[in-house]
DNA sequence: CTTATGACTTTCA
DNA sequence: CTGAAAGCCATAA
């Protein structure tokens, strides 16, 4: 099966839920390619010159939380939707310790600290 | 098959 | 923290 590997990825990324977010390394990782990081980019990447697509690619950000994407509009857009779902943005980067796909900490409750 | 590119990641200075 | 370099994967030419 050697299945288009952006279909893949698109899959993958569907997968993340609302208002959480996943970075490259994590999405290739569930693919079975933790080095695939930079396939992953190339393949969302394609979807920037198609028009109808149900990928919400804006859900996948670079390692630490950080926006990867680089020139045009691409990064704006991607905080803005982000935010849209209620991801917050601290210092221009997102805590994966609670929008990360694993977050394993939820909202509210804080901790302590 | 070889080269080049890129929405990546990690390490070192 | 910023910047450069190397490593890894998939695709295009």
């Amino acid at each position: 099966m050697r299945d288009a590997f952006f279909t893949r990825v698109y899959v993958a990324v569907r997968r993340i839920p609302r208002g959480r977010v996943a970075t490259y390394g994590q999405v290739a990782v569930l693919l079975g390619v933790p080095r695939g990081a930079r396939a992953v980019g190339w393949a969302l990447r394609a979807l920037r010159g198609r028009t109808a697509h149900a990928v919400p690619w804006h859900r996948v950000v670079g390692a630490g939380g950080r926006i990867s994407l680089r020139g045009g509009s691409g990064p704006f857009v991607q905080r803005k939707r982000l935010e849209a779902e209620g991801v917050r943005f601290v210092g221009g980067r997102i805590d994966l310790a609670r929008y990360g796909l694993l977050g394993g900490s939820r909202l509210r409750r804080r901790v302590g600290r």
